[in-house]
RNA sequence: GGCCCCUUCGACUAGUGGUUAGGUCACCACCCUUUCACGGUGGUUGCACGGGUUCGAAUCCCGUAGGGGUCACCA
């Protein structure tokens, strides 16, 4: 199950996440779940669901059992199942495994930073876990807030099997005694988290590894509940990091699907990006689709340090998919791009803008905001390829040349070549001598596609409207 | 700070006792070439450190160091 917190945008961690549980749900013929965790009524974001869903489905994650999925172990959104945490804590308090805690917010801040400044770890002081019962009942008549915390087993070690990182053991000391269920009558993540995850016949639970020192209490969960034997297996993913190592935040760029989707990745590419961090099938192979990463992933070959979300591979996978796509294929998703943009040429025209520029980009956003020049005018123009290429002699060779294609009746980029290259030839001079400043007075800029392919696509009229203002403006 | 996890080129990684430590991205050079790309060829760079075990250690063990995560009525 993939289990997300509707907190807003969805992270790529996430998605990641997201991913893994869906390869392996598919690989081994299971059962993929969706859950909605929203049981923290302060962090609740409106259309964080619905973004949820749209960002999956555009990455091409599917789920067989959720919140719009259906399924037999519902809902599976956990605000609407809370009258369920209620029962599970209540039995939980009835057979001495949980108890009610009165303390305030204030008395448990006062008491951590205590602990704190006599240099112990900030812990709860268990100060309510051996209440009489009658104490108990007198504090809730008074009408006192309480929430349940779990009632953690003394000088336990509890030691569970991760499947990426084996045996892990933790001292019962060490585990705080933990709210179960909240004063707002919500639980927390860890019963709401244990309580679905057997109720949903959950076989294994992949997470971050932020979740790594939490398992333990969930451990001490299922022992509470009786439920050991059916205890999902683990595996806590390695975190995706910042390039300074750390866990990757918001802070050091971008992490929201949706960040990339309008930098113009595509979905095929982050998700091959983002499988690969992390887990390797091993061999030497680097583009994978959906189908090849479900056929070979093993979350025993899962890596266990934390992987750098570095841009550089990314941006080459995604450049590595765009050449791969066909014309066609492509269209679809440059045409909105140029329509945002304000750029209103016919399909044919983008169709071959997409074949000239297809091998010179590296995002699908590139192929507007690269190429200005096949849908307007340049009206500045690039001041080191003006410094190499225009000079007095390129002013004289282009107004020569200017008639010659005028005359050309078939604007071709073959019969364009030809003019220019005759022409060089008759004047003794390199083709580069007129290629540069003709791409420099029709694009403005000194990089590009092919001059000839570039001068048939954009029209000999324009071509010669250019030339003429280019010479008329460039000293 | 306590607890837990981790450690192969700058980045992602392959590697499970015997390899000239391999691949990809990035970088550099050269080739191709009208530019930029693409493509091709070649190259620089790495087993955190110290002890063991062993005929032999990136691989096994123990330390040290470094990094990270976590210690909420957030998930």
């Amino acid at each position: 199950r993939f289990a997300p917190s509707p907190t807003g945008y969805v992270h790529v961690g996430s998605l990641r996440t997201a991913l893994y549980n869906y390869l392996f749900a598919r690989h081994t013929g299971g059962v993929n779940i969706l859950r909605i965790e929203d049981t923290d009524q302060t962090r609740y974001v409106e259309g964080a669901v619905e973004n949820l869903l749209r960002t999956m489905e555009w990455v091409g994650i599917t789920f067989d059992e959720g919140p719009v999925h259906g399924g037999d172990c519902g809902p599976y959104t956990q605000s609407e199942r809370t009258d369920i945490y209620r029962k599970y804590a209540d039995e939980l308090v009835a057979n001495g495994k949980a108890y009610p805690c009165f303390c305030s917010a204030e008395r448990l801040d006062r008491v951590r930073k205590e602990m704190q400044a006599a240099g112990q770890p900030p812990m709860y002081d268990r100060h309510c876990r051996n209440l009489s019962a009658d104490e108990v009942k007198a504090k809730i008549d008074a009408g006192e807030k309480y929430v349940i915390r779990l009632r953690v087993p003394l000088g336990e070690t509890i030691t569970f099997t991760d499947l990426i990182r084996d045996d892990v053991s933790f001292e019962s000391k060490t585990i705080d005694d933990q709210v179960l269920l909240k004063s707002d009558g919500f639980p927390t993540y860890h019963l709401a988290n244990v309580v679905d995850d057997k109720l949903m016949k959950i076989t294994h639970v992949i997470r971050g590894e932020e979740w790594l020192s939490s398992t333990p209490k969930h451990v001490l969960l299922y022992r509470a509940f009786g439920w050991e034997a059916d205890m999902p297996k683990f595996a806590h993913l390695p975190l995706l990091l910042n390039p300074d190592r750390s866990k990757l935040s918001k802070r050091q760029g971008d992490v929201a699907v949706e960040d990339f989707k309008t930098q113009g990745y595509l979905p095929q590419a982050l998700v091959n990006f983002v499988a690969l961090l992390g887990w390797n099938p091993s061999d030497t192979q680097e583009i994978y689709s959906i189908e090849e990463l479900i056929a070979s992933f093993d979350l025993e070959k899962v890596n266990k340090a934390g992987a750098v979300f570095g841009r550089e591979k990314l941006d080459w996978m995604n450049a590595e998919y765009i050449r791969k796509m066909s014309v066609d294929e492509l269209f679809p998703i440059v045409k909105p791009l140029a329509d945002a943009r304000g750029y209103s040429v016919s399909d044919e025209y983008l169709k071959k803008v997409i074949t000239l520029m297809q091998e010179r980009v590296r995002t699908v956003t590139d192929f507007v905001d690269f190429s200005s020049y096949f849908f307007k005018a340049p009206t500045e123009f690039d001041e080191k390829s003006k410094a190499k290429n225009w000079n007095a002699d390129a002013v004289e060779r282009l107004t020569e040349l200017l008639p010659k294609f005028n005359e050309l009746t078939d604007w071709t980029h073959t019969n364009i070549e030809q003019v220019v290259r005759t022409y060089a030839e008759a004047k003794g001079i390199s083709a580069g001598k007129l290629i540069h400043p003709i791409r420099l007075s029709v694009s403005g800029v000194g990089m590009g596609p092919s001059l000839f392919e570039l001068l048939e696509t954009v029209g000999k009229d324009e071509v010669l409207k250019r030339i003429e203002y280019a010479l008329s403006v460039l000293k």
